[in-house]
DNA sequence: ATAGGTTTTGTCAAGCTTTTGTACAT
DNA sequence: ATGTACAAAAGCTTGACAAAACCTAT
């Protein structure tokens, strides 16, 4: 729309709509060929912003400042599925405030499932790759991961009582990164299943122990790196003495390794996983 | 029909269809063997569509733009319609696992109109049809409702925080579907409204006593039954005192029950009763 | 904010607000780029700690130490069992921005169970019991119902596929008191149930009919006021075939009425209800 | 608390251009 | 029907301005 039809439906005057764009650059309209400035949807949903932080006591210019970061920031209604790399983003700038309000919508607008594979993993993955690029530093990824944890097991809680079928859920010895592996509990939870969690660097004594008192579970194991499971082959395939017990997970497994301990292998996408799971007899 | 006949049926002068042909080429008349312009039923309806975009505001070079646009359809990708059918399938088998997969594709895919649009509002829309012909029974109709409300009601976070004009949304005193509502609740949202939400069932002297407190705010009912209008009647006037300040939708609204009260008639399109009210002055 | 409308605010005169910064530092405002102070809500919050002080009869430096020190405390991380009333207090104010900030903060940090039990029943019952007093109207009324039942929904999220037991939830005819059923559905899901959710107002020929297709479910009803279910006796009765299969919730439920019908009471707690269906054969 | 200078911000003016419906000659 | 012309309405840019709000210093 013109800049007339804007100013009536605003009540701001055409001239103080031109001051904002030079002034603070709140508005950043299209022009027509011949120049005219031509506004969207979303500009006039700026120039509200600005009217009400203006009625609400602010200068123009902080009024500008908060429109702009609201604009880029998570309240920007419709999002359509940029939501991970606004996560990623917030993630990177060790943005707790803004990362947490992404996550807390995604919680409450999507199942665990799609919140897994929409929000999470795609977050995670970038994350990685940033930093496998050099682009972050350790200080990012931690917090980044930490954060990823913290929310993921906020979901979990609960999920190690009443639940039909029972899953062990661990990582080999010297195996750290247990995101995926609690990924895929909450998909498995979410479809019925009661998780034994024993997580990062785990003995597969203690698995086999605990395996003994809980009957007869189903047991998932999940590294980034095919050496934590050969370093275990032993001991793996002690763990695999009923076909179909053991189920092996993440980027470090493979159909060759798997099949040659007499486990399943799940590949590395955690919700996929969880269905192959769940569906097997 | 030839552009007098035309222009007596739109209102729009002969000399501007045709320099709205030269312009912007909205218009594509076929020729007679003398060179008289032939116009469409569609080419009607294009020129509809562009009157209705000039007086809300757009220029007539947007407006061509729209109406050309909107011509070559809504081929949004990936929401290739056929999800809103699988999503009423499912909600019809009760199968909640399947629905929730469709709804969260969507949520991650489209924009919020786009969802409500392409999506809810069909599945709605079929499930009611359905209902009426008897096809399905209560069980399939109470799922399906809950389903859709719950995930509608997850996009409506935070909805009633931060935004600049108000709007009251409520069903009148025995209206228990609000199914549309919400999704009109959620269209404006989206266009940068604040939502107070009082939902089914509300007393128009709660509604007042509300709209009292909050300012001066916009006022929306809906009814899918005119009775529940009318039995409210006495409260309903009593409410549009300002004109322009309560408005009507849902399928028991009608333009001159909305005239008789006073109100403003929105029709039963969430979304397109969300663009007009935005646009109202 | 800048300085005159942190003085509008607080009633504190703008001399008085640059003196205290001077003399005192309690103030640490930003400087816009032409040396205007710009302060932060938490200095507000810090000037009226001030004005509380000096009229409790502090001297200015005195409060202004106070101010200062108070400042480096109270964030208490963790729910110190205030949430519940903070919750209330928020929707009861119709502020929706702090009640969803609380609950989006218990959800990430409680288990299911424990979000019901400390945070929604006790918002619910205190909002139910200023209702019943007269201290709130209708609108705070629904405006709470809807927020919560908003909330507990998105936590409904995949309640009805991939879980063993199944249970049908569902309130009698006339019945639209859903919100206790909402949090017992979530209770008895978090215990590995799986959901099948009819909602407000369902037939018992609709129970009926579901529960023949779905095995032999338990059958879960919830009423706010026993005459929902004397209404209904006969097909209540026909209902409850096998022993155990229907339990009756609600504050509308008495083991007296329960027995007469051949059905369970399951008092009116949610969690507790869950416990007892859960535990029982 | 006052005085004197500065910053912020909405508005206005002048002179020129674009847009668009209508008029008119062919 | 076509093509050109035209004029009102709306917009653009630059520059200036004045009221309100704010600053420091006394």
């Amino acid at each position: 729309m013109r800049i007339g039809e804007l100013s009536r439906r605003t009540g701001v005057g055409t001239d103080a709509l031109r001051a904002w764009e030079r002034r603070y650059g709140v508005l950043r309209p299209e022009r027509s060929p011949g120049g005219f400035r031509l506004y969207s949807a979303s500009d006039e949903q700026r120039v509200r912003t600005m009217t009400r932080l203006i009625a609400d006591g602010f200068s123009a210019a902080e009024a500008a400042r908060s429109a702009l970061a609201e604009d880029s920031g998570p309240l920007a209604p419709g999002a359509d599925g940029g939501d991970a790399e606004a996560l990623c983003e917030a993630l990177v700038a060790l943005d707790e405030e803004t990362a947490t309000a992404i996550v807390d919508r995604a919680v409450a607008a999507l199942s665990v499932d799609a919140l897994v594979r929409e929000l999470m993993l795609p977050a995670m993955h970038e994350i990685g790759e940033r930093w496998r690029r050099g682009e972050i530093g350790v200080a990012e990824e931690h917090f980044a991961s930490n954060l990823l944890r913290a929310r993921m097991l906020g979901l979990a809680r609960g999920w190690g009582s009443g639940g039909s079928p029972i899953a062990i859920l661990a990582c080999p010895p010297g195996e750290l990164h247990d995101l995926g592996l609690i990924a895929f509990g909450l998909a498995l939870r979410a479809r019925g299943w009661r998780i034994a969690y024993l997580g990062q660097d785990t003995p597969i004594e203690t698995i086999e122990d605990l395996a003994g008192r809980l009957g007869n579970p189903a047991i998932v194991l999940a590294a980034a790196d095919a050496d934590r499971y050969r370093g275990a082959e032993p001991a793996l395939k002690r763990l695999a003495t009923t076909p179909g017990r053991l189920s092996l997970g993440g980027a470090g497994s493979d159909p060759e390794l798997a099949r040659g301990l007499g486990a399943n292998d799940l590949g590395s996408d955690p919700v996929a996983a969880a269905s192959a799971l769940s569906a097997a007899p």
